[in-house]
DNA sequence: TTGAATATATTGTATTATATATAGTATGTT
DNA sequence: AACATACTATATATAATACAATATATTCAA
């Protein structure tokens, strides 16, 4: 049997292997994947095991199985982008600035708009998680704090603020996507630590209760960014 | 065997079955889903289909199963609400005012954003799509084409012509909640039919290339939406 | 009281057998 | 020849059984 020790069962190492092998395009469209009974040779594992890696990949959207027809691949506009595992096998097979740049639009989408929801609807603990972020933000700048871990904590804590659930629930894809997509905004030149002002400057507009001026701040950072992937492209 | 003649098969019947139950707040979080043998008895299912039912919900991160602990719920935020089945179930279980405000600050943060990018990025076979679906928004206005259909396939249009595959994405996921929540927004009253001109405004800002116009013309709409349903609460 | 050994319940994996659905082929009728 | 019907082969769908792995709970000794 295959090396497996990473994963936490059979079922998921599949899934890990499959799933990353069609975003990767290993398989094409056309054919398809193949069968149930080749898989089974072909990592030498049970068509139990097998079968179940193949509904949970059909549940996030990649494949279709049908009888006689064998597996075939999805449309990639039916992938579930937001899974967290989808997102990540797709940033780290093609971990390109286009699909930087595409995060980033997202971004610059839903967060201006969460600042915006938490400076109106934000309650004291919301207020106090985002505050506790911000100070790591500060530490991190003298080297005491990791500074991505803060930066993905302060963002984290103003969609939760936002209470509203979509929202909220992008908090993982946020964090799936800056963890991978760090080292590549690492290596753009002149791309500046997290700020610590401009993001503090979210805050307090959170706290003064100004929906439009911590939508604006919000969107400063992310119009910053955005720019600097595009001048790149 | 139960009546399951709407499913696919016999795991898709069980994923809904099991699917809609948790979210309704079926089964506590403390407790969890009764265990895999259970299941089977409960529902004259093999283990089988269960254990591919359980994969599926956990793939969509509804639940976990461990050995021992058994299948426990995952906590809210953690489901994937852009699954469109798990906003199906969500949006049929709890059809709320709430919710569909909810639903409609998210696309206060997607749509408009997505316009911009329409604006600057769509090709001609995008600009056609929409002039297209604008096409059948004006004919239903006369009774001669179906008005939820035409409205779905102009707001999805536009979403494709961002180019972002994040965008993309969310079609189905906008297409799901506003056929469910159609029935909630048509009972307001005073809530027009999609008013045509203000979506041609969109278009013509698309068409002229003008991202901030696109942007505020998207906008407009979402925010009249809004106000109407947060006037209701 | 603590900690290690053990029992036990639950999921994980494998195997085999049968059922069902469907693409493809053959057959037969008009 | 055209078209509908029936048949066949094949892949997935379901079931049943057996055993393995794992984590909780219990027991018992130090």
């Amino acid at each position: 049997m295959i090396k497996m020790s990473e994963s936490r069962n059979l079922t998921h190492y599949l899934v890990n292997e499959l799933g990353s092998a069609i975003v990767k395009g290993d398989y094409s469209i056309e054919d398809g994947l193949p069968s149930e009974a080749e898989i089974c040779e072909r990592y030498e594992i049970s068509r139990t095991a097998t079968r179940e890696a193949v509904k949970m990949l059909s549940a996030k959207g990649l494949i279709v199985s049908r009888p006689k027809k064998g597996i075939t691949i999805q449309a990639k506009e039916k992938w579930n982008m937001f899974d967290t595992d989808v997102l990540n096998w797709i940033l780290m097979s093609t971990p390109s600035l286009e699909s930087l740049r595409d995060f980033t639009q997202l971004r610059l989408a839903i967060e201006p708009e969460a600042a915006s929801l938490a400076a109106k609807t934000a309650n004291e603990s919301d207020i106090k998680r985002i505050e506790t972020a911000l100070f790591r933000m500060r530490k991190a700048e003298e080297g005491l704090d990791d500074a991505l871990d803060a930066d993905i904590e302060f963002h984290s804590s103003l969609l939760l603020a936002s209470q509203n659930p979509f929202f909220i629930q992008l908090r993982s894809f946020i964090e799936t996507a800056l963890r991978v997509s760090i080292r590549f905004t690492n290596q753009l030149k002149g791309v500046p630590t997290a700020n610590f002002s401009d993001h503090n400057a979210i805050f307090l507009a959170v706290v003064a209760r100004d929906p439009e001026k911590a939508h604006a701040a919000s969107r400063k950072i992310l119009i910053e960014a955005l720019d600097l992937i595009e001048h790149q492209l």
